[in-house]
DNA sequence: AACGGTAATTATCTTTTGTTAATGCTGGGG
DNA sequence: CCCCAGCATTAACAAAAGATAATTACCGTT
């Protein structure tokens, strides 16, 4: 499921969490695969789950009124993907969760999670750290925003996720990135002449 | 110091909560008083310090390699102000935190409110409150610049803080959106133009 | 190997923003 | 009361991005 390895790595990082209860916190998360192209989640469901993901890639993305896909995150390897809108408001999601790539996750019902944290107040340091990571990257990227021209910011990203770029279109990342495709394009040639 | 009805109000939010609670909590505060330039942190302090704003105005700002001021956020009335980098990495501070209206806040020790924490896990619902709170507003406004225009960003700003706008020199403004302070005087005539 | 669909690139034009500089306004200190 | 500094606005031009469309490259299917 999680292998040795990445287990080993979390116990180091919780030293107040014993292996047992990490443990019963994977107990209740059952594996999913997802095809190419299946949802997580669609807009509209308020599906109280979430996702580890092991492998493969998930796009998290919106359709607005005039009807463009917004891309908003991706999800790869050893991050976690689960609705914004239900952990943060308890509403229904806003956005679509569609694996891009054969997908295979660890799944866990949110509200599980919860009551396990209300009988395990232990827990609390798992999931304080966990909150604390999604905040980090989303403070980093709004950072990006304000400080960085797209160009800086496409490079950034690039930078600090080796080999992803090869496996995203094009259109996405650059609606992740909040321009067009065409200026994404443009981007790329412009460094490339740069290198020259 | 915390006026009864907002008393009131946290103690409604957070049933787990005792009055008596709230108040032990409130005793590891102290008030602090800024004048207009004043720093709450400076660049390179790691104080873990965090203030709630009774009144006033903060800055958030960082200056960048060429020596260009950037605006990362405002703190006004009821929200927090704290070092994102102690809180999440606990680095020291690259920003400066700087009154630009009189203000009166109340400041804790994070420190503090951690020892209180680990003794009293009720507590526990109440910081995951407030960072909850951090976290949404911090996808929210970078769902702002991935959805929006700049000048869309600029009036859902102005639309969210009624009478803020007045009370914030335009430059900083501007960097707080991403955008310099031409181009804002741009977009306000724009939207004048349109109006008329 | 040819076809069709999709995505990426390139081209063209328009709009917006960045940059720099000039002008105008305002409020505080002498 | 005037002067000055700092900020907002406007102007003018360069650079970048958006929009649209045409072309090219790529991939899976037949």
């Amino acid at each position: 499921m999680l292998d040795p390895e990445k287990l080993q790595h979390y116990l180091q990082l919780f030293p107040t969490l014993s292996g047992d209860d990490l443990f019963q916190l994977l107990s209740l998360a059952r594996p999913r695969k997802l095809e190419v192209g299946e949802f997580f989640m669609r807009e509209g469901e308020s599906s109280p789950s979430l996702g580890y993901v092991l492998e493969g890639l998930i796009r998290t993305w919106h359709c607005n009124e005039q009807g463009e896909e917004l891309t908003l995150s991706l999800s790869y390897e050893d991050t976690v993907v689960a609705s914004h809108d239900y952990i943060l408001y308890k509403h229904p999601s806003r956005f679509m969760y569609q694996a891009m790539e054969p997908t295979s996750l660890l799944v866990m019902s949110y509200d599980d999670i919860e009551s396990l944290m209300a009988k395990h107040p232990s827990f609390e340091v798992l999931r304080h750290y966990f909150i604390m990571n999604l905040l980090g990257a989303s403070v980093k990227r709004l950072e990006s925003f304000i400080l960085l021209s797209p160009e800086e910011r496409y490079q950034q990203w690039v930078r600090e996720r080796p080999g992803l770029v090869q496996r995203v279109p094009g259109k996405y990342l650059a609606s992740l990135l909040g321009i067009t495709p065409v200026s994404l394009s443009r981007i790329r040639s412009r460094i490339a002449r740069a290198k020259r």
